[in-house]
DNA sequence: TGTTAGCACTCTTAATTCATGAGTGCTAAG
DNA sequence: CTTAGCACTCATGAATTAAGAGTGCTAACA
């Protein structure tokens, strides 16, 4: 692909993303000064159209560019759009004054995401992986009922209330804490071997029932529970572009969106990836999504995958400013975090 | 207002909900056997009309339900449409199978409101309300680092990750626990007297400042972050209804539910009246949301207030159908969370 | 050989017109 | 008080038309 067809592919990208309208030879050779007539860029475009990057809605209607023509310039013809100086700030102030707990970071990435890029925003809240037990506890709830309470040494936190035997008294519940405690303290869900839960027993033998419960509950809550928190925002904003004016399309999206696992496949996959991965139509792997693309990135907590980071837009989203914003609040969410885990072992 | 208007305001509004076509005299003489032929209709309309109870979008339509329209028949009209014996399975083998934790039961009943009515749900998770704490606990992660668990009796859970000294050890933070545990058991938020707090300097004089913040922290945290957990879903069934066709009202529509402090607003208010409340268009004190109505009706944890929950939908929504559900709904809510708490201090 | 002007042709879009029919209100008779 | 009849209104949808944007092709030009 010569150099004019590119100027030319890169004018017609330009424009269709911000007008919305198929760009024709003439608006091209008139707001695009490249010193080529229209009858030029005519015989141009019908290359690029045989090559597949722009496509005719109709016969005499001007061209719009077709999901490999994104592809071609989001790769290539790109130049990313840094962030102005206001929003760079926007982003530092309100990192600076919120960050409390990891739900709060999540949620408001995903506000700043949304606000600043006008589209959809998802976030992952970060994988916990691997870790170790730190501390172990049951509380006694009322007759018959404790809440038991597991904490990892990554910060992340499970409970669950459980019934337990009338008979047990608090005392008994404080022991049964301390040596689960000890016993599991710096073991990883894998690496508890029978060995150590033959020790817990026998150390516990007067609360074989109990015991049952609490390593099962253990078992099961750490595997099942950590079903990825997502946040979704700002979808209101993609009702804002033209191509979304078709109620039934929004239905499809909504009706999509809601449903938490099927964003979690939206957002999974470019975590190997180091920076920032953009799908374009199509290369979301969801076909009842249509004429929308993700930009996509993965954020670490100390070198660590922590989880993705994305919006979700039409096909003719702005990507210059998209992917700078999405690269930009990535690194700012993985500060964030780091610094609310500083101090884990590494 | 005479039996026949009655019998005439019904068929109209029934017909409505049902068809989302304005309706005419003559519809409704072939429709709904009255024994009257359709100028009387007429007659009884116009009158209808001039009480205020319908309206007509033009000259030569058929007639609409006019917000005191909805309001009448909600009140004296109305006939509850029972829960199927279908429904009502499914409602007892969901509450049955997944009743875990809190979030969980929220986003299980927001699904089935959902799901059962085909409009959009809104559930409001358990105000905590006054409650005692029942166990205070740091715990270290790493150096200068310690998460700060409180667990109330009412079954909530709080946590956050605190800097601490780095001269703290693990023992410290122990000791340091069991006597903010013990002093502060059973003590509310507002039971908390100096005296007490003087007890635990007293016996702490070591550890001042960290109790500094503890106790900040403690104070802080119970206050500000129980901010109202909100589910909302099934927004997409909102589309379905003809009066959602245009894009623009959808788009105001889907920004304010993202806000959750609106959703919250539009949720309470209701929270005294015994049953279910139904508001009606301008009922619900949001100028921005048109042709919309809500059915709430709050939940009760162990007899005291614990939420709400509702149902929003178009004006012209099958009050008769939602009204049932949402009712049924906080029954089922009600008992999974008292089952779940069952034992508390009453 | 590549570029450009000119031109006929296509096809969407918007505006206009027109007919249809649903529904009403009024009047007068039962 | 009820109802049949009738003239009138007005939204809706179909059909027609005009305008305009854009193309591809051809032929002339550098």
């Amino acid at each position: 692909m010569d150099a004019r067809k590119q100027d030319i592919l890169l004018a017609i990208i330009t424009d269709y993303i911000a007008t919305a309208e198929p760009v024709g030879s003439r608006t091209i050779a008139r707001k695009y000064r490249l010193g080529i007539s229209p009858a030029t860029i005519r015989n141009e475009m019908a290359d690029l159209e045989e090559m597949g990057y722009i496509e005719q809605p109709h016969t005499s209607a001007g061209r719009v560019p077709s999901e490999s023509g994104y592809r071609y310039y989001v790769d290539y013809l790109m130049k990313r759009e840094e962030l102005s100086s206001g929003e760079e700030k926007l982003i530092r102030e309100n990192y600076r004054s919120k960050v409390k707990d990891v739900g709060q970071v999540i949620q408001l990435t995903g506000q700043l995401l949304s606000q600043l890029t006008r589209y959809a925003a998802v976030v992952m809240s970060p994988r916990v992986g691997p870790s170790a037990f730190k501390h172990v506890r049951l509380i006694g709830m009322g007759p018959g009922r404790a809440m038991m309470l597991v904490v990892m040494d990554n910060g992340s936190l499970h409970h669950r209330m459980v019934e337990v035997p009338e008979s047990i008294t608090d005392p008994d519940l404080e022991t049964i804490s301390s040596v689960l405690s000890a016993k599991l303290q710096g073991h990883t869900m894998e690496s508890i071997k029978m060995t150590l839960i033959k020790e817990i027993y026998a150390e516990l033998a007067r609360h074989r029932n109990i015991l049952d419960l609490a390593l099962d509950l253990i078992r099961e809550g750490l595997t099942v529970e950590p079903g990825d928190k997502i946040y979704l925002g700002g979808v209101f904003n993609i009702l804002n572009q033209p191509e979304f004016h078709n109620v039934e399309k929004v239905k499809t999206l909504l009706s999509l969106l809601e449903q938490e696992e099927m964003v979690c496949n939206l957002l999974s996959g470019g975590e190997d990836a180091p920076g920032v991965t953009v799908r374009i139509g199509n290369e979301m792997h969801c076909r009842e999504i249509v004429d929308c693309s993700m930009v996509i990135a993965p954020y670490r907590i100390s070198g660590r995958a922590g989880g993705s980071i994305g919006v979700l837009g039409p096909t003719r989203m702005d990507y210059a400013k998209v992917v700078s914003v999405v690269e930009c609040m990535t690194r700012n969410l993985s500060r964030a975090l780091e610094e609310m885990f500083a101090g884990r072992g590494t």
